[in-house]
RNA sequence: GCGCCCGUAGCUCAGUUGGAUAGAGCAACAGCCUUCUAAGCUGUGGGUCACAGGUUCAAGUCCUGUCGGGCGUGCCA
């Protein structure tokens, strides 16, 4: 939207030797400030030794600028520069808006570069619950935006199914197993045991086709138990992420870091570095030494490595693949070991400026008026498919993408179940509904709109306004990718639906005069454009009909 | 104790990388449907931006301290 701004404020900056000025627009909140504006001249103040207004006046002297496209340009206040532009500089955006359509939005800084997004990444131990509802969207809609900007792009997911944990499952569902054999009393691990009512189900499919032949807890029959387990997770996981339509290209086995010797080549690494010591039986790496609060643990004394271990061999591989930018979803209960892990990899000269870690706050969840336990004492738990049961796919994911990452989150079951108009999801869907449906009864009463011709007809208020709002998309997909927040799609989308909706409100569409009802159109099918490709990135639909 | 994240309207949250008069939704109150979808629009009330200092032309935003909340501080992940 700056782009011709930019262009000619350069070259006056350049006119009065201060080309590499940092200059910046934004679009001031109060009307009478223009419709752009920079501050430019103050920043020079201290440089250029004189006051703001006066660099200001010498930068608006050296300006040249096209009189059909910006209106007025004055210094205001403590020397900003604001701009007035002309409507032609809007219909010209927008008549580039229409022909871009299904692209607009979209941007090549990405070009020839590849992101690789990990998310979910949780490991086969059970089904999906709502806290992983903001790691997976997180990780999908920042996909997304790269995508918009250009990126070749990689979903992956990293799993573990050896270790403690899935021993955990495989010892809870042989347990479950043996209850349901008919002994009521065998003993279940209550503290480490994992409690779910599907570890039931997992053991009923077991004694059906295995009848009692797993009945001693023998290593070989814990692993059919665990291979069982892992199998109904994973399948549990990836059916609720298809209903998410969240789709991962690589699914990356934490096993195969031990299959390839990644592993001990790590440790050996680390221990040329002289980064690992041995104490009480246990390896430890010296993160103390890397800028971190203490050393840790990376092999127990049992031989087993701890969990940071896998995780440098694992983020060395993603180094060596050549993505131009990783980035890991992590809850905020994992900051310290993305540390120590991004740390770690550091050690080993990789380039780790290219490793972008989310960490995001946890979500609460609250029903009516009160804190809303997931798992309940009995085992039972609400699940993320529960939740998308309860309240619908767009809703899950535009509540979870709403939100900056670093809020701590209050998930309102009751708000979401509302099928009104308290649910901000439907403002926005009601918003390219109504635009959609304006076609549809222009096709009713046989008007043909195929091509946009009177673009300058549009000067209502109501209109310039959604105008100038539709124009921001391309700077605000810019830099929600950027900044890797795409809760700034989801702000900026309402802003686009509230100015749709006055818009609807204030002009009459159908019944204009002819060329104004062409116009209308023009401006109704860029706004259904903007809607549904930012709604896009969010991964939620865009309904023709509510 | 120490580290990280946070504290903005009654509630849930934005706040254009330090800009001009701090915004939105919900909740409350008052209006607008014989007219393209009222899941909409218009208006009113609601604030010591946790608190105290500091940095500068300018601070909700940056720095320091205090208070309050979350998460870490495992040979769990």
């Amino acid at each position: 939207m700056y782009g011709y701004l930019t262009q000619i404020f350069q070259d006056a900056l350049a006119a009065i030797g201060a080309e590499d000025a940092h200059l910046v627009f934004e679009s001031p909140k109060v009307e009478s400030h223009g419709d752009a504006a920079t501050n430019v001249a103050m920043t020079l103040s201290k440089k250029l030794g004189k006051p703001p207004r006066t660099i200001a006046e010498s930068i608006i002297a050296a300006l040249n600028y096209d009189t059909t496209l910006v209106y007025a340009v004055e210094i205001a206040g403590p020397g900003f520069i604001n701009i007035r532009l002309s409507a032609r500089y809007f219909t010209n955006g927008l008549q580039g808006l229409l022909d871009e359509g299904a692209a607009y939005g979209a941007n090549t800084s990405g070009a020839g570069k590849r992101a690789n997004v990990e998310y979910v990444s949780a490991n086969p131990t059970g089904p999906l619950h709502p806290g992983h509802a903001r790691n997976t969207m997180l990780g999908d809609c920042i996909a997304n935006l790269y995508r918009w900007s250009g990126y070749g792009v990689t979903r992956e997911y990293y799993f573990n199914n050896a270790g403690n944990q899935m021993n955990n499952l495989a010892r809870s569902i042989h347990a479950r197993y043996r209850q349901l054999l008919g002994e009521k009393d065998y003993p279940f691990d209550e503290e480490n045991g994992y409690k779910g009512a599907y570890i039931f189900t997992i053991a009923e499919e077991l004694v059906k086709s295995a009848g009692d032949s797993l009945k001693e807890p023998t290593d070989e029959n814990l692993s059919v138990c665990r291979k069982k387990g892992e199998e109904w997770c994973f399948a549990s996981i990836l059916n609720t992420l298809a209903r998410l339509n969240v789709k991962h290209d690589v699914f990356f086995n934490e096993h195969s870091l031990y299959a390839d010797g990644k592993i001990t080549e790590t440790v050996g690494l680390l221990r040329d570095k002289g980064l690992v010591y041995e104490q009480d039986g246990a390896t430890y790496i010296r993160t103390s030494e890397l800028g971190l609060e203490k050393d840790r643990v990376i092999i127990k004394s049992t031989g087993e490595p701890t969990y940071r271990l896998p995780d440098m061999a694992y983020h060395a591989i993603k180094c060596q693949r050549g993505d131009d930018i990783i980035v890991d979803i992590f809850g905020s209960d994992h900051a310290e070991v993305s540390k120590e892990v991004v740390a770690g990899v550091k050690a080993l000269g990789y380039d780790t400026t290219k490793i972008h870690i989310i960490l995001h706050q946890m979500v609460r969840f609250v029903k009516d008026g009160a804190e809303y336990k997931l798992s309940k004492r009995n085992g039972e738990q609400y699940t993320l498919d529960d939740l998308m049961d309860d309240v619908g796919v767009d809703v899950v994911r535009y509540f979870y993408s709403m939100r900056s990452a670093d809020t701590q989150l209050v998930f309102d079951i009751n708000l979401a179940q509302e099928q009104s108009d308290k649910n901000p999801v439907f403002y926005l869907q009601y918003a390219h509904a109504r635009c959609a449906n304006l076609f549809a009864k222009a096709q009713e009463k046989g008007v043909t709109i195929e091509t946009y011709t009177s673009l300058d007809l549009l000067i209502h208020p109501a209109e310039t306004a959604l105008i100038k709002t539709l124009l921001k998309f391309p700077l605000v997909v810019q830099r929600a990718t950027q900044n890797l927040e795409p809760h700034t799609i989801a702000d900026y989308l309402r802003d686009v639906a509230a100015a749709l909706h006055v818009f609807y409100h204030e002009c009459r569409i159908l019944d204009a005069e002819p060329l104004l009802m062409n116009a209308r159109f023009a401006l109704t099918r860029a706004t259904q454009t903007v809607l549904k490709n930012g709604l896009a990135i969010l991964g939620v639909n865009a309904p023709d009909k509510m």
